[in-house]
DNA sequence: GCAACATGCAACCAAATGGTTGCATGTTGA
DNA sequence: TCAACATGCAACCATTTGGTTGCATGTTGC
């Protein structure tokens, strides 16, 4: 379940913040983006490369720095996802209606 | 961050499959849904009690048996919620591009 | 050229997670 | 009424997660 990676990575408040960021201002370079999120650079390192290995972010080396840039097609993939879910779940309802107003017509 | 519990809770393949099962048919009993995840029954448990905590569902106890019941408002938050970084992204994609524009007109 | 900078890598740790088994308890249909 | 059923609760376990510290290495501006 490739989704289901997506909605972990996301499911923690500092890398949440980390794409927050991201929305607002990519590219940050790492240790610009490990700034004020409360733990060791080497500890937003790692939650960075979570969201690496999901493909919501990509690493760019560039010199002695590299910067971290935001995929939103990955961020796509999410939110259609969960509207699919949700398109799913009124077609079920409608499909309900249905059957009630056929029994109230017997 | 409420968002990130919601995401933690859609980012596991058991969970996911649960709610993916709960739009095509909800309500389903508790042990209706533990069938064929390939956990125990109480393993399955656990991790409707991991929706409950993050209101993705509801349990409805009904006689002997307890009803699960999607709540589909949180999807919703979640769905809305990247919508929300994808503008975001937008907008700032948008910026760039006056600034670009300004630029290669002086 | 070299100090300061940006990063990487690895070992380590505590806590959370995802699962199990065993057993107790309330409910219900024949 | 009572056996079968649906569920709850708790202890336990291995693995993953989220963080740390310490150190090595490549890069760059002065």
């Amino acid at each position: 379940m490739i989704e289901a990676d997506i909605y972990k990575a996301l499911g923690d408040p500092i890398r949440l913040e980390i794409i927050k960021r991201l929305t607002r201002g990519s590219p940050y370079t790492i240790t610009e983006l490990s700034d004020n999120l409360g733990i060791s650079r080497q500890g937003a390192r790692k939650q960075i490369q979570v969201l690496v290995s999901s493909n919501l972010v990509q690493l760019k080396p560039q010199g002695r720095e590299t910067q971290v840039i935001l995929d939103t097609a990955t961020l796509q993939i999410a939110r259609k996802f969960i509207a699919k879910l949700e398109s799913q779940w009124e077609l079920r309802l409608h499909a309900l209606k249905r059957l009630t107003e056929d029994k109230t017509q017997n």
